[in-house]
DNA sequence: AATGAATGAGACTTCATTCAT
DNA sequence: TATGAATGAAGTCTCATTCAT
């Protein structure tokens, strides 16, 4: 009666891939518990004794979003060509990953969720500027810090009009972007 | 039972306005009908007199903040420093109207609402892309059209930063913008 | 200020007249006041000057069908033939005026529209049994009253079955029935 | 605050027989879900848990309807003496079950409600009319078909005559049909 | 670890009716 | 005679969550 070995917490993972999936596609709102149970085909019962609510789930699963935007970031510290080898990993990976930013920049905007996950975005804003205004500082930028928050703010408005148009030329804005920081 | 004389007529404007307070504080689906007719102080009923559907409210509501939005951006076509006229007045437009841009950034990333309203965004988008560029010609930039592109990713990056950033130092990262493109 | 003289009364009519043929297409609970005042051309408030309310309409309309339908059943009494020829108009007159027919069959299956029209449909039934008693007396049938009531039934089925069935054969039916009392 | 033990399990077949006796009581239109629910004894939400609608609920009750109207018409086809037999079983069965007849008609002339459940109500009648044909074929009729139409308008005249009428002397006019096929 | 029947608050929407003008 | 803005009860349906098994 048990399940085998392999499969036990299969069942915890299918929720939390299946839920990032439609969320990032329907929106938190838009998809409800039974939807994700079903689509993930276990019942409804067991996502509860898995995760206290859906909040709860969408914390979860942001968590992960977090850490893979994060990882995105993580560039050996070398010197030249550092900010440009960072610029295109990080739209690589949204590319790669759509869904966990598709999240991210979904809920930002909706006052309630992002309350709820208030630290942890600013954790990971604080960390994208801190990196950027290091190699900002380095290729010599006057006031790094507020260059890092222009930069920012650039390569996240990039990835919300890539993310919102399905014809997005992203290689040559990228391309153009980095231009302006050689 | 009916409103005071000096009230009528007055409604329809009322709900407009209230429904884009609580549209932008709250969020579409987090505000219910009920909830704007009540903060509009009429009748549950009047707003169906008015409005089709929550949705058809939505649309009304939007093409209005889509116009105010637009004319942030109508400059008078004269010649050098339009562009650091256009964006200043751009990002005074957003300190003053921030409900018109929390509404149009809060629905941007829900897909079924801006399926909802896609040619007026889309419409919006062309038309700002396309007055930027005009003025990147003028500034002898080579790829105005790219440039335009990632100008506009910048500017709505820290619209989106600055909506959802209290303390985003506004002023100071529109002048280092501004700076860049003497 | 005032209406031109030909035209008193002229809306009560109209109202009359819409009502009819929404009520008998649609159905009276499906068809709104708001859409009766709509088709009718009149505004909402006049409707409530001619009549009480939504039921008070049916009930007027009511009449008229009854009216009608009593109408069909008008034959001068003379001798043999009366049957056929009444049997004849009477279906005739549901070709040419199906919409107080299918007001009268989409009413009676529907209790508390029915309680509403008791005494009418009772004394339209009772009328008519009365005549068909009368005549299959004269045609020296056994039981004229039972006769009376089945054949009622079944120029009333027939009916029904007509007013359900775009293709039914009509002619050919009520030639058939004809026949079996000549 | 669940249903206890024993109840469990029951509530589809609960919801079935209430909305059944509801529907042929008062009406479609005039029962609401909510009035369902609470003589069936369970909570509003279960009902949909069964059901997508009010309408699948209804189309669900009208199947039972159908099958349990087709039964009383299947009659093990020997000779002679047949249709005096299957008249009295079909109007027997509507005494019966009088609310499956009465769901059946008074359904049958509302348009929104017969479209719905169009295909189910042809079959049975294609059905009925195809059985009487054979019988009166059988009984050396010259036009069967024309003649099953006819006899199908009468049988349910009465049927509706009889639905609607308390007194309705059901017997004596069965009695009256019979006797004109024999 | 897993199921799914059951709950009930709350969402959007419709509609007959009233009344000041 | 005529208007239509305004009302609010009532309708259908959704959904996160609980709990006995």
């Amino acid at each position: 009666m048990n399940q085998p070995v392999e499969a036990r917490g299969n069942s915890r993972q299918k929720i939390v891939d299946t839920a990032l999936k439609l969320f990032s596609q329907q929106g938190f709102e838009k998809t409800s518990v039974r939807e994700i149970t079903k689509a993930a085909g276990i019942s409804l019962g067991l996502m509860y004794n898995y995760f206290d609510s859906k909040e709860a789930l969408l914390k979860a699963i942001f968590q992960e979003s977090i850490q893979n935007i994060q990882d995105s970031f993580a560039i050996e510290p070398n010197d030249t060509g550092r900010l440009a080898l960072l610029l295109r990993r990080y739209f690589d990976a949204i590319e790669k990953r759509q869904d966990h930013w598709r999240l991210l920049h979904g809920i930002r905007m909706q006052q309630h969720l992002s309350q709820l996950l208030a630290q942890e975005t600013e954790t990971l804003s604080n960390y994208i500027i801190g990196e950027l205004s290091l190699i900002l500082k380095n290729l010599r930028y006057e006031r790094p810090l507020h260059e890092a928050v222009l930069l920012f703010a650039t390569i996240d408005g990039i990835t919300n009009h890539y993310l919102t148009n399905s014809r997005y030329p992203l290689d040559k804005i990228t391309h153009l972007l980095i231009s302006k920081y050689i």
